[in-house]
DNA sequence: TAGATTGTTAATCGATTAACAATC
DNA sequence: TAGATTGTTAATCGATTAACAATC
């Protein structure tokens, strides 16, 4: 089993897992490579060498079972749990995450909101938004999962050195910085500008 | 020049561009292939042979003039000119990122956002929010470089077909599909719950 | 049984790394 | 000149693709 899985393999994992619950709902109980592959636009061959990562999870002359696989998948990725998360910085981003309804359909609940002002902004739907005076004690006294670094650029480093003393251990980030941590942290980065600037370099050299 | 560069080159231009930006505010007008390497977590070979796609601007026994190399990439990455861009969708992520300023910085203007609600919504900032009839109307009479769409996954196709007739060709989407336009259509894909499925893959397999 | 399709090995392709002559 | 460091070719490594025996 997974001794070192390639990125690569793993970046795809989330899109089979996104296609086959769209086969799941449409009623569709197996599926082949070919047409998995069809949906990724990926070759047969390389959806099966992925699956084979993992063991293999078809029947031959048959194909996949469509449930069968989407839990497999769903486990692989770690879907078969819930997750606590608390977002820093209660800015643009961090109240768009807040109360954006998707995630917590997969098992991913936003706690808390934590950030220096607290004054002028309301609490995002119906959850509470902290100063950051309280971190210390809010994750002393919650299992918190996953922090979201949703700071200014200038903070974020400090603030996920306050959350990994606190033992937190994994990170969301959007500040458009790369945090120092320790190696048993897991980071995983969302840069914005990084994505919209390979927008307008295709737009320029196509 | 750049016959056919790689995903995996063009997606490091904008880290180098990024480090670049800091080696200049920080004063430093020379960089070394092993530097920029040791920064962007590389190795100096990769760095040398990124920048030889488009020519190499480096000199021998001296290395890269930081301000030089930052003009090139900026260049490269098309950010030497200004992007007018149209937000479709005014929910949590549209007006985040209409409220958002860091992409203004580098040319990347946006000029409006458009909804089917617009009663119970404040315009964000200084950005005018319109319904989502005035689209052919807004579009037909200024000049739209790109659009964001930030609808539902529902509308998001229905939303980028209207755009594509209109002549819109370049797309940052943050709606969980896969838009299906015609070949000459650039989309650039921001999709989040995929980031946080690699996160607690990581979470589970490390 | 015949057809379909997997799992897996082998071949190919492309990206990363190493090496080094060129030269500032 | 000697040291540093590029640009670029060659070697290596890893990922993708092809092929096919196994088998449902």
């Amino acid at each position: 089993m997974n001794k070192s899985v390639s990125e690569a393999v793993i970046k795809r994992l989330p899109k089979y897992y996104k296609h086959l619950k769209e086969l799941e709902i449409s009623g569709l109980t197996k599926v082949s490579s070919g047409k998995l592959a069809e949906m990724l636009n990926i070759t047969a061959s390389q959806v099966r060498q992925d699956f084979c990562n993992f063991g293999g999870f078809g029947q031959q002359g048959y194909g996949y079972d469509v449930g069968r696989l989407r839990t497999e998948i769903a486990n692989i990725l770690g879907l078969n749990r819930t997750y606590n998360m608390i977002i820093i910085g209660a800015g643009n981003i961090g109240r768009a995450l807040a109360s954006y309804k998707g995630f917590v359909n997969e098992g991913f609940s936003i706690m808390a909101l934590f950030d220096v002002v607290t004054n002028d902004k309301r609490v995002t739907d119906n959850i509470p938004l902290y100063p950051m005076e309280e971190l210390e004690n809010y994750v002393n006294n919650n299992q918190v999962d996953i922090a979201i670094i949703a700071t200014q650029r200038e903070s974020a480093q400090e603030v996920a050195n306050r959350l990994s003393e606190l033992g937190v251990t994994n990170y969301w980030n959007f500040a458009p910085v790369e945090l120092k941590l320790d190696n048993k942290c897991i980071v995983e980065n969302v840069y914005l500008s990084e994505s919209l600037n390979v927008l307008s370099y295709r737009m320029n050299n196509n």
